[in-house]
DNA sequence: TCTTAGTTGCAAATGATTTGCAAGTAAAAC
DNA sequence: GTTTTACTTGCAAATCATTTGCAACTAAGA
């Protein structure tokens, strides 16, 4: 879970470890950092195709696969809100939840200290050391709430 | 979250929903009400194999997709601790915690007041309406951890 | 017992991801 | 700057988990 957070940029990264930069990398960790979305690997795809030329769908996964080796992304499921994908997002330093909309398909996130905590509860209580993990919500957002009900909750 | 927890067994619960009642069914539902571990689809076909004559891999994901949308069993993906496959449990009142070892494979459960404040808090704060929820943690449970460093932590 | 809508097995389809391999290329060594 | 070499790419085929179409079957209400 306490993970660093990237220090300056995943291109840097990945150079400090060693591994090689081609311009396919490039392309595809600018994406991933530059995107306020949560991206999936066909949608980086996409999105690399419009920025440049095509990239091989087989090298986005790639590329992904070296990220998370480092544990410089995180994965998530995201509820699985849209068939069996992945979902991809730099590793922040601060934990956080995901709230997945099962209605509009928004993903929202939050953060509180409740969540660290629990880390460190399950830390100690079980003596599990925390490598990763992930707290995901499915249910409706706010807006899709009030459209759903429009009297009361 | 706060799903109804099953009243009797999972038999009587598709019944009362009027949902006809099968050999195989029947089958698939007493394993996953008896089983102490998380059972994927393969291994409920194995052990169904095992106990009565062969039922097909369709019929026990059918069977599954039907208690999902029951709310009657929970689907976790348990860290993708091996492939990506989806594990399953009888949905239960209490929401509770499930720690994957990634280096021995054991699933570990928890319980914590924490979580149903937390999980209050999100509600409250993101004015979000929380149909499911899982959190699940990967890393090294007890054991493990001091086979890994048997000096100190 | 009859009837019928719901269920099954099978095989083929699907969606997401991974892999083998020959050709291409970054970057270390000269 | 060229050579060298190990790493990387694109492509197509393979894989894994799950779903679907369809004809034959069957639970359970009439």
């Amino acid at each position: 879970m306490e993970q660093l957070a990237p220090r300056r940029n995943l291109r840097d990264e990945l150079k400090d470890r060693g591994i090689r930069m081609t311009h396919q990398r490039e392309i595809v960790l600018e994406l991933i950092q530059g995107s306020s979305r949560h991206l999936d690997a066909e949608s980086l795809w996409k999105l690399a195709a419009r920025k440049d030329t095509c990239i091989n769908l087989a090298t986005i996964y790639r590329t992904l696969t070296l990220l998370k080796r480092f544990g410089l992304v995180d994965e998530l499921d995201l509820m699985h809100i849209e068939g069996e994908k992945h979902y991809y997002e730099v590793t922040r330093l601060r934990s956080h939840i995901h709230l997945a909309c099962f209605r509009c398909g928004e993903i929202q996130e939050f953060q509180t200290p409740l969540f660290t905590k629990l880390c460190k509860q399950v830390e100690q209580e079980c003596s599990f050391s925390i490598k990763t993990g992930r707290l995901e919500f499915g249910g409706l957002c706010s807006k899709c709430r009030q459209k759903e009900r429009p009297a009361a909750d």
